[in-house]
DNA sequence: ACAGATACTAGTACCAGGTCATAATTTTTT
DNA sequence: AAAAAATTATGACCTGGTACTAGTATCTGT
């Protein structure tokens, strides 16, 4: 070992691993191994050593969990994962906050993520085959931010011919930081 | 050739492997013969006629396809393509709605959509480092399809302190689906 | 100064999931 | 029956690895 650090040289070469990785996760052992000025063998012990799978399998899960994400974020039903509902009633629904939905630099959390997810559970907790909004009125009443757990509850309010009023209440812990109320229209027939 | 329809046949088969494909990208070549109870050559040839690369450059391109519609869908900060702005007065933003925005199996563009390209257009048209929005007011006058470009106008209206009245207009062609008010403010300093 | 630990390098055999090219076989058409 | 089209088989090769073995520095405590 050398006489002060050694240990450390590697752990550090293995941190720098993991940030070439997060750069670029498509590279394979050779170039990593280059950019670390090691031999390929090492490189591939380190990465052992650290539990970083093989390219292929890196890309594959790259794939997967982007197919996910899009899933999650913009095919789902609902943003955010619905955990209570009593249709036509109410509905809770919890949101988990990512690096990906802040806005600029910040931590805060841009608006339509918090307006997504209000009104996903507002369609949601309303029991027929297609339920699109009329109109609705809201205000944030404090920012949230990355990391925060966004708890959305629907309230279904009156109700008039194929309409509701459906207000949502979202917070972090104790603190409100959105408060909606939306017009939600039941179609009957798809409408051309 | 068969009578009547072998030339389909083929064409059939290479319908049937494409659809396969859209719905399991991940599939082997091995799989995918199977299921369509041909050989693995058979498949191969399909393929290469069909232009469809190997798994692994399928599985490949999803990964980086998914990174770069991460970033244009939750990491940019606009959603929708800001085409012309004069700060603090209007700007104009398109969005090209796809597939993916729809609700459910309908052609009917979730709202969150619709608002999301409002609300980024309301804080893009501010000049300022960090602006969020404080309330918002809302009314769907109209649904829009997949397919549709959505236009926004936004227009910045009076302001006080810190904060700013803007109003933006959602429309496909002249039909106008989409009109809202937001209260816009401008953060001066990163509140924790 | 020297054994032993720690770190690194090198090399081999093997695998999945292919490519590419060529040949053989089957099916269909004329 | 002969020609043409479609399908299947075969073998050599490629990439980006895994798993394992063995050898070589380099440092360290004693």
């Amino acid at each position: 070992m050398e006489a002060f650090g050694i240990k450390s040289e590697k752990k550090l070469r293995q941190q720098r691993l993991a940030k070439l990785l997060e750069d670029n996760p498509m590279a394979t052992d050779q170039e990593l191994a280059s950019l670390l000025g090691v031999s390929v063998s090492t490189m591939r012990l380190d990465r052992a050593l650290m539990g970083v799978p093989e390219l292929r399998e890196r890309v594959k899960r790259m794939a997967q969990e982007a197919g996910s994400k899009l899933r999650s974020l913009s095919q789902s039903e609902i943003v955010g994962d619905l955990l209570e509902l009593e249709p036509n009633r109410w509905a809770l629904s919890v949101l988990r906050t990512t690096r990906e939905m802040a806005f600029r630099t910040t931590d805060i959390l841009w608006d339509h993520y918090i307006y997504a997810q209000a009104s996903s559970i507002a369609v949601a907790v309303i029991e027929a085959a297609a339920v699109i909004v009329d109109s609705m009125r809201g205000e944030y009443k404090g920012h949230a931010h990355v990391g925060d757990v966004l708890i959305a509850r629907a309230k279904v309010g009156v109700s008039k011919d194929n309409r509701y009023i459906v207000s949502v209440r979202t917070r972090v812990g104790e603190k409100e930081i959105f408060v909606a109320r939306f017009i939600t229209e039941i179609l009957s027939v798809e409408t051309p």
